[in-house]
RNA sequence: GCCGCUGUGGCGGAAUUGGCAGACGCGCUGGACUCAAAAUCCAGUUCCUUCACGGGAGUGUGGGUUCGACCCCCACCGGCGGCACCA
């Protein structure tokens, strides 16, 4: 215990009568954030001779309940990356802006008959003065906000792009037509859970209109294949690469008995199995159903087709997994070996994907053979192994009955199929996906007008780009319009045009669905003020692509689709330098409530971070939720971890500053030399675990570091110098606070980060573990250069070690020099 | 059902290349300071056993590889997330 201690309780004697000098964080917090706005002190200003780095969260969308706990995690992590950067150099772009268009705005309004915009921007100047009293380092003059004209301008030229390019059209196809949400919407799929609407749990029926579609199909390859250049968590880009759903496999035609004309083209991964095919099942909408059923079976057919057009999905799926169907009666050849293939419809096979029609090998499928023992079809095994009369054998294996494949295992055997079917003209190779074209229009007044008209002699053209953005109609009065379009088909001035020639038309009422605008965001960022490019080449080709890009897992599929698909267009476009918007990315976890459960309302176990900087400041809350575990863990809420990182705070505080508010005298430039090793280790791991975002244990390093610091006498000048950079990425207000006792710089923000001395974290003696048969029987210390056979004779001439060995004979001994002897007895 | 992730003290979590499991924090226990409490500082804290010295067990379960396994391999069990008749 060092004379530090002792000062320390004398002057704890005097805190009762004078506190004043103790941490003070709502003035300290008020104080920097004041002075870092009014000197705009993140202003990002592009400069070329420095290296870039751009941070980005995932905007948010500004809801009415205002800033949840689980928002400051990922913005704390980038910030700190971003506050670090800085300090290394970086010329750093750390955005944040509004993803500000959505539903529950256009409630509002409908139900109060309020203006979505007002409404909106309430909500984000609340959101916006939580976000800054957590003291995120953003660049507020590069806020951007997807429902201001000025940038939804630019999400309609990128509309009209995808027109020129093809990529978007219209067509009529079967939606999610919700009649009880919002006065009549169509929903996207990804909106629809167990047949009702994600938001208010309304039915959704399927129904044929008229739709904007983006084809996002043509990127599907590119959007499977450009996911392994990527830093992404592995997890996310599986799921990507099962949403696009790329299969390999082969089309056969079928020719079907008696009918010239017709052909039925299958879809299979297993063309090698076509010697087992036992018959053919067409989805129940297929277009050959009417012209290929014979007459007896016209009634049946006819009634299982409207008994399937009734069911929802979820009976299609979900409850029924019994297969059902139908024979039409019409047979099919097999191009193999001629074989009469009965055609049945079912609705096991789905309109929606490959070809609508399947050939059908029940002794290899497990969904063939439900259906193949239901009706009683042949079932005939092509490959050895199993029994297929108990079960469908899926495995590999010799083929059989096979013709030409007889013998070879399933690789072989497609290819050759395909060959085959090639030469034969009954087949080809084919690649299927999962991904459908992305319906685009959404029946609502609250998104960016789709820049279209449509003219009264049928032609339809875009705005022209000179008179983007086409703005949405100022109104308090939204009503539905109960056809199924949006409120604005009933804004009559707004909807009807006249041209120069006085030909008439309308303006397309559908809006853009909420992806939209986050589809391209963070190209704004670069030069959200630009009126004649949604971004300069300059700043595109300075700050792209995105370093690191953080936000929730709920986003892995949906946006981030979205958004590579837009980005890769804008690379064709030649718009982007990049083909992929987002290098990293990091995807934080969930925090939970103190009961281990999701946050909600319902279960009362929602914090709100006002609370916490009110109680405890923003410094805390910060470090808190950086410390509480791994960022991309999901990990519980605990008040007393939270005050337990505000008492750290205060300890760090009071390793610096004395009663009188004052730098201790104990902070010198005297250096005793004993906080050398701990300090450059310290240097070391924060600088590694912080670059890493391995933000729990870098701050626990720091912990060890500040206790070695009590037990010193003296405090190196430099060292805490260096302690108070290393803790400013987290707890940015307090360590602008310490900084100024340096007189150094008004502020520590662009202060160089600090380095390690590698030299002072070698010692000269190392202390080595002796194990006997695999367990610690005692420690050496021994000069790190010894050799193996000096340890080895100091191992065993240990007290501990000779007792145990007792005599044995030793049977083995390993020794790793400076770390560990290992001898088996 | 399929795919991915995950399982370590009373709790949150560490362990970077296969080399002392449990860093750091919370909680708890004890001590110092105080008339007292709070705050602070110091020390201890995986479990079982022992007055103690010590001994034994231990990273979801069972097996394997290795001088040595939280770490690698095989099988299984539990938790979380995603997809779900996708041919």
């Amino acid at each position: 215990m060092g004379f530090f201690i002792f000062n320390n309780k004398t002057h704890n004697i005097f805190r009762k009568e004078d506190n004043n000098m103790a941490y003070e964080h709502t003035a300290i917090e008020n104080k920097w954030q004041k002075y870092w706005q009014d000197n705009k002190t993140f202003k990002a200003i592009l400069d070329t001779s420095k290296p870039k780095y751009y941070a980005l969260d995932m905007f948010p969308y500004p809801s009415g309940q205002g800033l949840h706990v689980g928002h400051p995690e990922g913005y704390t992590a980038t910030d700190a990356v971003s506050r670090m950067h800085r300090m290394q150099g970086f010329n750093v772009l750390h955005p944040m802006g509004w993803d500000a268009f959505g539903l529950p705005a256009e409630q509002y309004a409908l139900k109060t008959g309020n203006n979505p915009k007002d409404f909106t921007n309430k909500n984000i100047q609340v959101f916006k003065k939580q976000i800054q009293s957590l003291g995120f380092s953003y660049d507020w003059d590069r806020e951007v906000n997807t429902t201001d004209p000025k940038f939804y301008k630019w999400t309609q030229w990128i509309f009209e792009q995808l027109y020129k390019k093809g990529l978007a059209y219209e067509d009529k196809i079967m939606v999610n037509w919700a009649p009880d949400f919002m006065g009549g919407t169509v929903v996207a799929n990804e909106e629809v859970i167990d047949g009702k609407t994600e938001r208010g749990g309304y039915p959704v029926y399927r129904k044929p209109m008229r739709q904007w579609v983006l084809k996002i199909t043509e990127y599907a390859d590119r959007l499977v294949d450009d996911l392994d250049d990527l830093d992404w968590p592995e997890s996310i880009k599986e799921q990507q690469r099962n949403w696009v759903g790329r299969s390999t496999g082969a089309s056969v035609f079928f020719n079907v008995d008696g009918h010239e004309d017709a052909k039925v083209e299958v879809f299979t991964t297993r063309p090698d199995t076509l010697f087992g095919a036992a018959y053919i099942v067409l989805a129940p909408e297929h277009e050959l159903v009417e012209q290929i059923t014979i007459a007896d079976q016209a009634d049946s057919i006819k009634k299982y087709q409207d008994e399937v057009s009734r069911r929802s999905d979820l009976e299609r799926t979900d409850l029924n997994k019994d297969k059902s169907g139908v024979f039409t009666g019409a047979y099919g050849i097999n191009p193999v070996n001629g074989e009469k293939l009965p055609i049945w419809i079912g609705d096991y096979v789905l309109a929606s994907y490959g070809t609508g029609a399947i050939m059908a090998v029940p002794a290899h499928d497990e969904r063939d053979w439900e259906f193949a023992k239901k009706f009683g079809l042949n079932i005939k095994p092509v490959i050895e192994g199993g029994n297929v009369e108990e079960a469908p054998y899926i495995g590999d294996g010799a083929h059989i009955n096979s013709d030409f494949l007889d013998g070879e295992q399933k690789a072989e055997a497609i290819s050759e199929m395909i060959v085959w079917l090639e030469e034969h003209q009954a087949g080809e190779k084919k690649v299927n996906y999962r991904l459908r074209d992305w319906i685009f229009s959404r029946q609502r007044y609250w998104g960016e007008p789709i820049p279209v008209i449509h003219w009264e002699d049928g032609e339809t053209t875009l705005v022209p780009e000179n008179e983007l953005p086409l703005q949405l109609p100022d109104t308090n009065d939204l009503e539905p319009s109960g056809t199924g379009e949006s409120p604005l088909a009933n804004i009559d001035d707004w909807v009807n045009v006249v041209d120069e020639n006085g030909r008439k038309g309308k303006r397309e009422t559908n809006t853009m669905p909420q992806w939209a605008g986050s589809s391209w965001y963070w190209l704004r960022y670069t030069d959200p003020d630009n009126d004649m490019e949604l971004a300069s080449q300059e700043a595109l080709k300075y700050w792209s692509p995105v370093d690191l890009y953080v936000g929730g897992a709920e986003h892995a599929v949906l946006h981030l689709l979205y958004a590579r698909f837009w980005h890769k267009v804008l690379y064709d476009l030649g718009v982007v330098p990049t083909k992929e918007p987002f290098q990293k990315l990091v995807n934080q976890g969930m925090i939970l409530g103190e009961n281990h459960e999701k946050m909600s309302k319902s279960k009362g176990n929602v914090v709100n971070p006002d609370d916490i900087v009110n109680q405890y400041g923003a410094d805390t809350l910060r470090l808190y939720e950086m410390f509480m575990g791994p960022l991309e863990e999901s990990v519980p809420w605990g008040e007393k971890g939270l005050h337990g990182s505000y008492k750290w705070i205060q300890r760090i505080w009071r390793l610096m500053v004395d009663e009188d508010g004052k730098l201790r005298d104990e902070v010198t430039s005297d250096n005793d030399g004993k906080l050398d090793k701990i300090y450059n280790q310290t240097v070391k791991k924060v600088t590694d675990d912080f670059d890493r975002m391995h933000f729990n244990t870098g701050i626990s390093q720091l912990m060890v570091f500040v206790n070695e610091a009590y037990k010193a006498d003296k405090l190196p000048v430099e060292y805490m110098q260096g302690l108070v950079k290393m803790i400013s990425p987290i707890m940015p207000h307090v360590s602008e606070e310490l900084w100024s006792f340096f007189k150094i710089s008004d502020t520590i923000a662009y202060q160089t980060w600090p380095t390690f001395d590698e030299s002072k974290l070698v010692e000269d003696e190392v202390e080595m573990v002796i194990q006997i048969n695999g367990k610690v029987k005692g420690h050496l210390k021994v000069s790190k250069d010894l050799g193996k056979e000096e340890i080895k004779k100091l191992a065993l001439a240990n007290e501990k070690v000779q007792e145990t060995i007792d005599g044995k004979d030793i049977r083995k001994l390993i020794v790793i020099p400076g770390k560990i002897v290992n001898i088996v007895i």
